[in-house]
DNA sequence: CTCACTGAATGAATCGTTACACTTTTGTTT
DNA sequence: AAACAAAAGTGTAACGATTCATTCAGTGAG
């Protein structure tokens, strides 16, 4: 009636325990036949491995805990196949916490990865928390930091210099005929937000003639986008800005559906002849929107794929030096940005 | 150095582990003042009680699993964003696990969630598990089915009538002119999109002169769309469809991009006015695609939802009776499925 | 003063697996 | 044929939390 467990299968094999144990996990100290005979029991038995009882013996689990941001953004979800297909390679699973921004589920989730006894945990940090992580490392889980470096190198890191990634976006525009760039993103507070504002803000300091004003948001989504392009368009046509750059994708798709939404009496803006739009993050959604939005690409899924190859490292040898990844952001042109130059000769 | 156990704490307060184990689970049965000293000392040792420890004793875990068909369609985060939030509410958590369409990984899954003796599933079934859900059931583990009916209601679902869902669609091309309609989706083995073509074949039997052909796809994604509407693009004009039902919105999508590229010599399709073009699942993307898109909404939140409520009250109850809980869709009409008169007379 | 009762606390048994020290079998070498 | 080594298999002690029968102390009734 209920599971059955190594001891069933153990009498019905007519071996003991031992044995049935090493057919699981050291099946070449188990003669060929006796395997084959465990392995036939099992099969009838329908056994299935308790896990908790597993990890519980062995100390830790089989599952790797991954903490992100925001798992409906595409980026995260792509980071999370990298991740899943490096883990099982090596026997490993991931599962997906998602902080939404938030320092409360941010916490909820450490704690419960961590109840969890989790083999290691992937995590884009939204709060400070590299105490707890810290406190988590000296117990015997591993932690690499996913889109955010390690402020003074304590944790292994894979991240995308966003530095450079907002200078070479505002460059993008810059150099398209653009003078007066609106940067729409937050919270500040987020590191990747901020960086890609200081990148942008650099570009344009060298341009005689350019600024760039800052619409803050509380979250980078489609929403919190669509909101700070309707402010926008509800400006005086003179004060609007010549081109916008957006924190991540999301965002940029909320704002381009703002601006082209045909108001009762507004005039209509046109993306990219009024304004230039720029994304980031190179989101599969990105080349099918409205008008196809340029963007910044990170490369997500080989993130998540060398974070995990940095973890399963420090989990082998806890004392490794620790590693900080960076990966170069790359631009992405498409319509969104076309310069104007062009549009006039059509 | 290494973490506390409850054996710890109950030294450290001066209880016995007995007493630390009912403050953590029923803190009624303990002293006030003896619930607040042994709090303190889990406090300052920083005890995290073993997941693995207590669920072994316990039987079974406080993790709900779900399997969906495909992590990257955004219908299905949000089915588990209403699954986590319900869930939360009685304690649990939700792990989400994707078996991308392909039987292996979907059996991974079943397995996986068995070796941990998750608390319940869900699933959105791609192969024929129901034998496998069946033994699940037995062994105390309930499961309901996500989107997709019970065969013979031997499970609870929740789930969207596709096949009132497919006849909406194609009624609505139908009564905006058009005649030759393409389903393209696939693979038919999935239950939603052969009630999808099902529904759509019999509004169209009902108009004289209304053709429907299917494009077979072996997968639902903006890849396999693409192709799809590259397809059509190659044919002679008068061989293309005036409409086409895309199985969801990330086909429809991905098709969209095919028509709207601008092949080499090809001439240009005009969507809706070449073509009218109709998803299914009304993403988030679908209102923000080059040309927005028509599509059939789901209530996915709260079908996650009611999947978990069921789930609980099946826990609970495990003779109860089954319930198949089917949500209506909706039409959203946007600008890809415009009435050609309406173009007309521009 | 005793008995019955209640609330609080105890501690051993238990869950299913794995590691490990140990015994038995098999095979090889002299 | 003896001696030894390697291979195969055994059985039991953990792992850490929860449960539950039991003990204990205190209260009030008779």
């Amino acid at each position: 009636m209920s599971t059955p467990s190594v001891h069933d299968v153990a009498k019905s094999a007519g071996v003991s325990v031992g044995t049935v144990s090493n057919v699981l996990n050291h099946p070449h100290k188990v003669s060929p036949s006796t395997v084959e005979r465990v392995q036939s029991a099992i099969e009838t038995l329908g056994f299935i491995r308790n896990d908790a009882a597993r990890q519980l013996r062995v100390g830790h689990s089989q599952t790797i805990g991954l903490v992100v941001l925001d798992v409906r953004n595409p980026f995260f979800t792509d980071i999370a196949r990298g991740a899943e297909d490096k883990a099982a390679e090596g026997g490993l699973t991931v599962t997906l916490g998602n902080s939404d921004e938030s320092i409360e589920r941010e916490a909820k989730y450490l704690d419960l990865f961590e109840q969890q006894r989790v083999y290691g945990m992937l995590i884009s940090p939204y709060g400070d928390i590299t105490d707890r992580l810290e406190s988590m490392r000296k117990r015997g889980i591993p932690a690499v930091l996913v889109d955010r470096e390690s402020p003074n190198s304590t944790f292994s890191s894979v991240s995308v210099d966003d530095i450079v990634g907002g200078k070479l976006a505002a460059t993008h525009l810059l150099e398209t005929g653009r003078r007066r760039i609106a940067f729409v993103g937050g919270p500040m507070a987020i590191r990747q937000v901020s960086d890609r504002l200081t990148g942008a803000s650099g570009a344009v300091r060298n341009v005689p003639g350019a600024s760039i004003e800052v619409i803050e948001l509380d979250a980078l989504s489609v929403i919190a986008g669509r909101a700070a392009g309707a402010d926008i368009v509800a400006r005086a046509p003179e004060d609007r800005p010549d081109a916008i750059f957006a924190a991540n994708d999301l965002v940029a798709m909320g704002v381009l559906q703002a601006l082209l939404m045909n108001g009762s009496s507004t005039a209509v803006i046109r993306v990219p002849e009024d304004i230039a739009l720029m994304g980031y993050d190179d989101i599969d959604f990105a080349s099918a929107a409205v008008v196809p939005l340029s963007s910044i690409s990170q490369p997500s899924a080989q993130m998540g794929q060398t974070a995990v190859e940095i973890l399963l490292e420090e989990a082998a040898n806890p004392d490794a030096d620790r590693r900080q990844v960076v990966f170069a952001p790359k631009l992405v042109i498409r319509d969104s940005t076309a310069p104007r130059t062009e549009h006039l000769q059509k």
